[in-house]
DNA sequence: TAGATTGTTAATCGATTAACAATC
DNA sequence: TAGATTGTTAATCGATTAACAATC
């Protein structure tokens, strides 16, 4: 049983619903309807439902959720009630804003190590952090027990970078950079593209003109 | 005629094999298959002739696709012939970094303008921008054709940052602020959310201990 | 009780894939 | 011609939504 395959969309949702509780907590709500909650991030309030629906039974008929307690479970649902600590490499200006990213902290997510392999870039300091050698990425990981790394790096680099964090000892890569990573089946990849955003927008602009 | 409706995740996957398909240009490659791209990206063969055959026939059978024309057919379709002037509000880490960002540049993106209302940030400078206050906005947008902005500030700003750039002019907006905008009908808006994929990540291995 | 809202099933909708005729 | 690969249709698969019984 449990074979039951959850789309990653309803993740994705569930990380938007949690982060979206908590400002209704820190405004002192503490109950929600679904209707509520998909009013508050744009969905359908079926899909709020059904998407909680997976893991279980949170909310009460006639009533709707206790915003604390929805809290707790989406947290724990998507892994976070332990705090992570990550690693990345690339220390240019993606690195310095991602190291100094509020919503990372806010999140549980630390990261304690940065590295490079730009001699230029090594020993300078982002935040409170000083920038690595690559070569100390394996006793970091071994010694603040990380399995997520964080890919800052150009395109170019990207696989190289990413065959070294993975020999050593990372189980999952956050990528940045615009390519598709070839790893083992152990380890998970999911890429943020900056630019497909913007070009989905233009796309729709440009039909307008039309 | 033509009504027919076009996935979302068409248009990025089209934003992925157009950048794929420039790096093979610049290894001198000339012609792909559908087979080709879709390893290249992580995607079926059928995909990609799906997503291609929703505006036109663009390759030859039993070849494939030249691929100096393919490029000029997706960045045709994606709207970006043409260059494309960005403004961004939000002079942070963040905003910083996506000034300097390679990417968008390649794609023909330029931030003509950075913003922020913070005055200990009006006046400085970022690359060889100098951050101005919100109300020059309207002119700016004006002057350089902008229509897309870009939303770099913390979430509780970004409801009323939205506000003031549509009221300057622009159609759209690239929010990398992890709230849901209300925005007029006329106003195209996509979210980039840095953590989302991170939670995915933990959601993954937090899995397998079980 | 009457009103509200959940949890869940079944129906709908839409996207992906398989398969193959067309054709280079 | 034989082999390869496209363009496209039909089949499959999966996700969203509508609807309603359960129940507070």
């Amino acid at each position: 049983m449990k074979a039951l395959k959850i789309p990653e969309a309803t993740i994705t949702r569930l990380s938007i619903y949690s982060r979206f509780l908590k400002r209704l907590d820190k405004k002192g709500i503490t109950t929600v309807s679904s209707g509520d909650i998909a009013e508050g991030v744009g969905v359908s309030p079926a899909q709020v439902r059904k998407d909680l629906a997976y893991f279980g039974e949170f909310g009460t008929r006639g009533v709707g959720y206790n915003v604390k307690d929805l809290i707790r479970y989406t947290v724990k649902i998507l892994g976070l009630s332990e705090p992570w600590n990550l690693v990345m490499v690339g220390a240019g200006n993606l690195g310095s804003a991602l190291v100094t990213y509020r919503e990372f902290k806010d999140r549980g997510f630390s990261i304690v190590g940065v590295f490079d392999n730009d001699l230029t870039k090594i020993g300078k300091r982002i935040a409170d952090l000083e920038v690595l050698p690559l070569e100390e990425m394996p006793e970091m990981v071994k010694e603040y027990n990380v399995r997520i790394g964080i890919i800052a790096v150009p395109s170019k680099a990207a696989q190289d970078i990413a065959d070294i964090m993975i020999k050593s000892g990372l189980e999952a890569l956050l990528n940045f950079a615009p390519i598709s990573l070839n790893v083992p089946d152990y380890v998970e990849v999911r890429n943020v593209d900056l630019s497909v955003k913007l070009e989905i927008l233009t796309f729709n602009l440009a039909l307008r003109e039309k």
